[in-house]
DNA sequence: CAGTAAACCTACCGGCGAGTAGATTACGGG
DNA sequence: CCCGTAATCTACTCGCCGGTAGGTTTACTG
């Protein structure tokens, strides 16, 4: 009985490296850090526990080339998405397009990314802030673009960042509502915020403003 | 020496209890579920371990309860602000500066509930997640109510919970902002959220609708 | 001023999981 | 075919933390 690849053979340090931060991924995004050991992470992965130590360091150093990794496939993917001569409503419909379809490719990247490192805290927290941070900046630079473009400017950007900061928020969370709710479309997703925001948006480019009691101008 | 009040005397069992939660929700709030251990719990709330397991009982036991106080404080303070008699832009006006001041007030509760609950994962993520769900579901009523009073309730039907859920986000997402930010009133953020989503809410009702290219009717 | 019940503590156990020591293969080049 | 090296494993140690056994003190109550 030859045992056919009885398990998987010996492989280039290179490609189990993959494999365990894949494998890593998973645990972490189904149980979050502290409840993933690294036994678990050891086994998904197909591979004993010291080989996970010798390519990839401590539980911490693992973690963080995971959080890397998958922040970086992400705002690649939503990069590749983008083109900086689009108009910029193109540019917010095309980024949320490519953010969709990245979530609905990758589930346990986006929950790994967004419940799991910021409850660890420490360093972790800080570097998924920072990235995030960056996002809400990209995307209100393009509304203050929009802004600049109608004549208001000053006004736009004094909120520039809350409405950003709203505007990703309110993204992050339509992933999370997709991932219970599958039978959406992403461009059904992304167009259901662009209805909401753009057009909003546009009206205070106009001048409109709600406010209580009184919806009409300032 | 009459070593005034030496340290915390006995206290009734109520008022105990209460010590003990306040002190777990700051040490949930602050480090997550798995990492935070009870003996912290016991000795920021001045008091030894076994205090804590006869009260509150297991560690799941005593973050439930957390999560439940927290929980029914939040909605509580939601609600309190909400009158089901003003017209749709004003409860969710009232509801969301309801929302805001109980998160300015709460940092811990707001940090518990967002952060940690979700990422324990079992039953207290299912908890939370129903809870969520409910707030969704009650401002899309909201949105539908709106929608069919202006004699398009079926299409808004479609797209409700979906815009529901973005806008929740939105408004946790500010929520997050603001942690970063302190120097932004309630008041502000709430009027922030209003602009965007209401506004572009109400284009919706008349018809307008955002698509790629041709930004018209359908 | 007992005496009892409730409040509260010190000191421990057992298990789980991070991290490691050191042997043991298989593959690739000579 | 054989040797070195990289890949891989088994089998441990050790500290931390959830949970508890059993005793001690304080405050009411009659």
């Amino acid at each position: 009985m030859p045992e056919k690849t009885k398990r998987a053979r010996r492989l280039p340090r290179e490609v189990r490296e993959r494999q365990i931060l894949d494998a890593a991924v998973e645990v972490f995004s189904a149980n979050g850090y502290h409840a993933a050991s690294m036994d678990d992470v050891a086994e998904v992965a197909g591979v004993s526990k010291p080989m996970v130590y010798t390519y990839l360091g401590s539980k911490e150093d693992l973690f963080a080339k995971c959080i890397r990794r998958e922040a970086k496939r992400l705002l690649d993917a939503v990069a590749a998405g983008v083109d900086a001569d689009m108009t910029p409503d193109m540019q917010l419909w095309s980024g949320l397009r490519s953010f969709f379809s990245f979530v609905g490719d990758n589930r346990s990247s986006w929950l790994v990314l967004h419940r799991q490192a910021l409850s660890v805290g420490g360093s972790f927290a800080e570097e998924i802030s920072q990235m995030r941070a960056r996002s809400i900046e990209l995307v209100a630079a393009v509304v203050v673009a929009t802004g600049t473009k109608q004549g208001i400017g000053e006004q736009a950007e004094k909120s520039a960042e809350g409405l950003a900061a709203a505007l990703v928020g309110a993204a992050e969370s339509l992933a999370v509502w997709w991932l219970d709710h599958p039978d959406v479309s992403d461009g059904l997703l992304a167009s259901w915020l662009m209805n909401l925001v753009w057009l909003g948006f546009g009206d205070l480019v106009k001048g409109e403003v709600w406010t209580p009691n009184f919806p009409a101008t300032t």
